[in-house]
DNA sequence: GTCTATAGTCGGATAGAC
DNA sequence: GTCTATCCGACTATAGAC
């Protein structure tokens, strides 16, 4: 537990060993990653990860809880818009529209970007073997995010948002996008490439967006 | 290295060892493992995988020859009548029809079967760590089965095999039925499932049908 | 071929000095 | 709050008995 009363000094130590944590967490495992490594990493004593975390266990359940807020507070603007049209009511287009926005978004920061690298890799992670840190990720970033892409399948397609055909499809997106993260080593030797940046990560954006007109399409062809 | 000649004993060891260093390397990873423990699981003795392995490494990349040849002992009727019908042409409906086949049994194999599963979390867990292990695999498994998809693929649509974006998009396929695996813990919990047996993944099969159908359709507009 | 014993390393946690 | 020293447990690898 964070200590009542905590100098800047004492933040600062804590938020470099969460943010090693996550990284290294991230990159190498739960398991894979010494205490030792993460205190060197953040320049700081080992002890001071017992003191501010009561143990390994603690900083992976602060890492969890760091990534939750940094995705809220990058995310908080983009759903409060959607909300806000959602309730003013939108066009099937518009909604379509605001649906190639979010691939947009999600591939550019699942598959490229770097510093989202680490997040991603860190929830991996722990989909692969869930801890109690997942429990706050999944609450506090999966499930709402997904729901409010179900909403949006909603007013594009027509289909009922919390269909099970919705919620899969939904998840087909997603998969999409991280595919790119996962089988990243698998993608770079195929294309020939020697990394994800900005240009390569166009070309996906093209791909998966084109994907999902095609997708939209057929299913509103399918309730006139 | 194997010794030259193996009695049946130690032929039953080695494999006893390799299967159970494959289940439990994909559960838990490779740093997450001890060998003590895959010596247990096996029923065989922790120095034997010194003898048989030379040590850990050993034991991964015999995990990992063991999946070329169990994959492509699968995949070789598939691939060999593709590669026939390829030969002697085929229709666009037919390679769709085709196509529509390997989805399935793709998004069986990955999502829904056990002992594969097993396979399908090794291979996640190389390639999110790369060793000499995924060369194998990726050579053996991964180039094959992907460079065969993107000949199906120009034979249903028409946009040639090795074009960037025919290969991005057979990814994309690919992608959609590993994600089920990686965010299975996301998708049981928002699906409100116990488990991905076969009437789930029925549903998903369905779904992602649907979603290659509708891409299919779109591609084959665009080159009238 | 199989098993036991052991050497050597490294990890997480803790107590106590400052 | 921070840091050092240290304990104790777990691990891999190896040598040698059988």
């Amino acid at each position: 537990m964070k200590p009542p009363i905590a100098s800047p000094a004492a933040e600062q130590t804590r938020n470099a060993l969460v943010t090693a944590a996550l990284r290294l967490f991230g990159l190498q495992g739960f398991d894979g990653t010494s205490t030792r490594e993460i205190a060197a990493a953040a320049n700081a004593n080992i002890g001071s990860i017992a003191y501010h975390f009561g143990g390994k266990d603690g900083l992976r359940m602060a890492a969890a809880d760091h990534i939750v807020t940094t995705i809220q507070s990058i995310a908080a603007p983009a759903i409060g818009q959607i909300q806000e049209a959602l309730e003013t009511g939108m066009s099937p287009a518009d909604a379509h529209r605001r649906l190639d926005v979010v691939v947009e978004r999600m591939v550019g920061f699942i598959a490229a970007r770097p510093e989202a690298g680490e997040i991603v890799l860190f929830v991996l992670r722990e989909l692969s073997r869930p801890s109690a840190a997942l429990d706050r990720i999944y609450a506090g970033v999966f499930e709402p995010v997904h729901r409010q892409l179900c909403l949006l399948w909603e007013q594009a397609t027509g289909e009922p948002a919390e269909s099970e055909r919705t919620r899969l499809t939904v998840f087909t997106l997603i998969g999409q996008a991280v595919y790119f993260r996962i089988g990243r080593e698998a993608v770079l030797r195929r294309m020939g490439w020697n990394e994800i940046g900005p240009g390569e990560a166009g070309k996906l954006v093209e791909v998966i967006k084109g994907n999902l007109d095609a997708i939209v399409a057929a299913r509103r062809r399918d309730r006139p």
